[in-house]
DNA sequence: GCAAGATGATTCAAATTCAGACCATTTAGA
DNA sequence: TCTAAATGGTCTGAATTTGAATCATCTTGC
């Protein structure tokens, strides 16, 4: 047990040094986890973490296909930012705007073979290093863990 | 090697449910705390998380300062990314640069008493929201557990 | 049916980030 | 000592991100 507390944890007091090393941790190895990932990935097939996730969505989406905000929500990016990652990847042939003709507002983005097929091409590299940098580290309880401990951290933030 | 491979989890074969589950949690996790502290920080003293990262280690720092590459280093950031961060800053008043002496290279950084007091001034809300995003949803176990496993796994990626 | 408000998406300018070129030392080696 | 390579920082131009403003289309309540 580390020093005894004796006043409860409230809001705004300093972190205790486990605290304060697992939060330093977190940090530090999202950060460096996705400067590998970013790495591998503009490498092998010259896309962004972001845009890689937009691909991934749509691959695994009904017909491959979403409507821009929910793809922005899906993703974690803010709509703005969607509308520019995907008229980069509509250059790249990887992916197809078409409108939606129940709700004329909204977009559909579909991924195009062409965008399948650069998806294919980067993931073995891409779960290389993710096992390498993530998963191959951590023992089987850790990761059992992790995606516990992390699930419930991710969706509480979710819900705000 | 042999190519005979079935199930073996060689390096690129695709991860199991819950190697995925963790790897999505991480990702998740991470990039929604970490909008919550850009949130905060913005909103209470108009900093970005980096730009409050300079300053939390120029502060532990002896003297309250760092050389360049060295604060670079410890925040994680490119050479060129500190340069505009730190010029912001200086703007801000919060960081004053000058030459050093033995080296003329090396330019150290060095935080202000404004700069200090900034930090005073964002640091609860800050403590607030690790708090309550990440520490607050976790039991001690699991804090031990995350600081230790990813420590690892930042450690490993440092060494590279 | 219709005005007020919500929603889906894009646009714009400003701020930030990136990668690489560049300049000035410093360090090592012959 | 001289020179080539390494190091520390900055600068530059292009790419990306941000946040607010805008536009068009739904939805709701009356």
């Amino acid at each position: 047990m580390p020093t005894r507390i004796t006043h409860v944890n409230d809001a705004g007091d300093a972190l205790e040094p486990h605290e304060l090393r697992a939060w330093m941790a977190f940090l530090a190895a999202g950060h460096l986890v996705d400067h590998e990932i970013e790495r591998q990935l503009k490498r092998d097939g010259g896309l962004s973490h972001a845009e890689f996730e937009v691909l991934v969505k749509l691959r695994s989406a009904p017909e491959r296909r979403l409507r821009m905000s929910d793809l922005a929500r899906e993703v974690m990016v803010s709509k703005s930012r969607l509308t520019y990652q995907v008229t980069q990847l509509e250059r790249a042939g990887f992916v197809k705007r078409s409108g939606c003709a129940t709700d004329r507002r909204s977009v559909w983005a579909e991924l195009t073979d062409d965008g399948a097929a650069a998806l294919d091409r980067v993931r073995p590299g891409h779960r290389r290093v993710v096992r390498e940098t993530l998963i191959d580290v951590l023992t089987p309880a850790e990761i059992e863990l992790l995606g516990d401990a992390l699930s419930r951290v991710a969706d509480r933030l979710r819900g705000r």
